[in-house]
DNA sequence: AGCACGCACCCTTCAGCGAA
DNA sequence: TTCGCTGAAGGGTGCGTGCT
């Protein structure tokens, strides 16, 4: 292994003795804790190579008594990664040792090393490779199979392996939490066997994530109030109280579940869902008045349903031609109801918009003028829902904490099922879910890390 | 829009085989 | 002889595509 570390700059560690004294063959062949003893090309292009282990004693398993006394050596062929180009081909040379504690019952036990564990028949660094093609790339398992010259099932218990030694979250430190919804497969239908009847079910997953770094924590089924209990409720106490904030979807079974277990957390409604329930409004809106206006559904030669992404844009960020588009489109007096849905979905973008409590507070009175004004069924309910859900947004507008990053995570979550063409086992998808966000989000600290560095040169 | 089809991938099962 | 790692085989599933 590599060190950046040399006389120079500081004292010779044992690696770096090691280092110093590996032949050229093995520094390039670079399996750590070995030594190659001989390499060759084969007649069919591949290259075989012999090594050792550096260590010449080992513990019993079963006394711990350190043995020097090689009982027999024998030849193990075992997978390992390609080197310059070419298939390797690895014969271990590896030793049987005498356990040295006479009253031990174990007579005899083989070598273990980090690269070759117990039974291993494949280097670590290769199943490393392997299951960083897959977290880390998107691989399929079935593409890396063939990549890697292994089983399925060895590269997905690998997968799983690695998803095991994921930090639990309580040892992750988490500030603000996101908690958010997605459906992982489509609706399906099933006989219930007692009734005989026909029963939807919605395969849901929510997904906990940390709020600030976007880092997944958890991800469990459903979206009941019951199930965002129980995954909260399994966390320590003195990580929930380290919880300051909790993002959520404007769902009522997600503010129960947080209500219930951290009463005294606050909670913050993701502004972009309340952005959503604004522009759905505003659809209704136009698809009602259109119906009423031309006695069916809109076409494109209709002014109101040619423009109606333009509808739905953040209003002061329209170009001048799109603003002048708009105003065409509510200058039609049969489209005045549509015009003045789209005040109140704009006085609902600007209260979000809110950097403080008195802001906000200013914001609301204009948006509540511009829902009497508007006098319609739609507006009334958004107007409702908004009211129903002030305290969380106050709480959004001073924290500023989003669900931005948990989308985000779902996104990523999405483009797994994708590959996956249809995950059965909830247990191999959450390992993946899992697998890859742990690394993006080591990923993404690393890098910032690497710039500061590269700015103090 | 509805449907059929095939691809790409997941996942289980099972047997071989080498290590213990 | 037993254990368990490993790979092959084949069934199952979701999605894209192209046709009607």
């Amino acid at each position: 292994m590599f060190q950046p570390t040399g006389p120079h700059l500081s004292l010779p560690t044992a690696s770096s003795v090691i280092d110093a004294v590996r032949d050229p063959t093995s520094v390039v062949f670079n399996l750590d804790g070995y030594q190659v003893l001989a390499a060759c090309d084969l007649p069919l292009g591949g290259r075989r190579v012999s090594a050792v282990a550096n260590s010449v004693e080992a513990a019993c398993p079963d006394c711990g008594v350190v043995s020097t006394r090689v009982h027999q050596r024998t030849r193990q062929k075992v997978k390992d990664l390609g080197v310059g180009g070419k298939d390797i081909e690895l014969v271990i040379i590896k030793p049987r040792f005498l356990c040295a504690e006479a009253a031990c019952a174990r007579r005899t036990f083989t070598q273990v090393t980090d690269q070759l564990p117990f039974r291993a028949r494949c280097t670590a660094r290769l199943k490393a490779a392997a299951v960083e093609a897959v977290l880390d790339e998107g691989m399929p398992i079935w593409r890396t199979c063939a990549r890697y010259q292994l089983g399925w099932a060895t590269i997905n218990t690998a997968v799983t392996a690695d998803a095991l030694t994921i930090p639990a979250p309580d040892m992750v430190p988490v500030r603000a939490l996101g908690i958010d919804e997605h459906r992982f497969a489509r609706a399906k239908w099933f006989k219930h066997p007692e009734t005989a009847q026909w029963c939807r079910v919605e395969p849901w997953m929510s997904t906990f994530v940390d709020a600030d770094t976007g880092h997944i924590l958890g991800v469990v089924d459903g979206r009941s109030s019951a199930n965002i209990t129980r995954w909260l409720k399994q966390r320590s106490q003195a990580w929930l109280e380290q919880l300051q904030v909790v993002a959520i979807d404007p769902s009522s079974a997600f503010r129960n579940a947080v209500r219930q277990v951290l009463p005294a957390v606050e909670i913050s409604v993701d502004h972009w869902h309340v952005v959503r329930l604004g522009n759905q409004m505003l659809t209704e809106v136009r698809q009602r008045v259109t119906r009423e206006v031309l006695g069916r559904r809109g076409r494109k030669e209709d002014s109101v349903w040619a423009h109606r992404m333009l509808l739905l844009r953040a209003g002061d960020r329209l170009t001048d031609a799109g603003l002048h588009r708009l105003e065409q489109v509510f200058d039609d007096e049969d489209y005045e109801q549509v015009a003045a849905a789209w005040a109140v979905k704009e006085r609902l973008r600007a209260l979000l918009a809110a950097r403080d409590i008195p802001a906000v507070q200013n914001a609301r009175i204009d948006f509540e003028m511009a829902v009497a004004a508007a006098d319609m069924a739609e507006t009334d309910k958004l107007a409702a829902t908004v009211a129903k859900w002030w305290t969380e947004i106050k709480v959004f507008v001073r924290t500023q904490v989003t669900n931005a990053r948990t989308e985000s995570a779902n996104t990523g979550i999405k483009q797994i099922k994708r590959t996956g063409r249809g995950f059965r086992n909830q247990k191999n998808y959450q390992s993946r879910i899992l697998g890859t966000s742990v690394r993006q989000t080591r990923r993404r600290r690393r890098i910032p890390h690497q710039q500061g560095l590269h700015a103090q040169r």
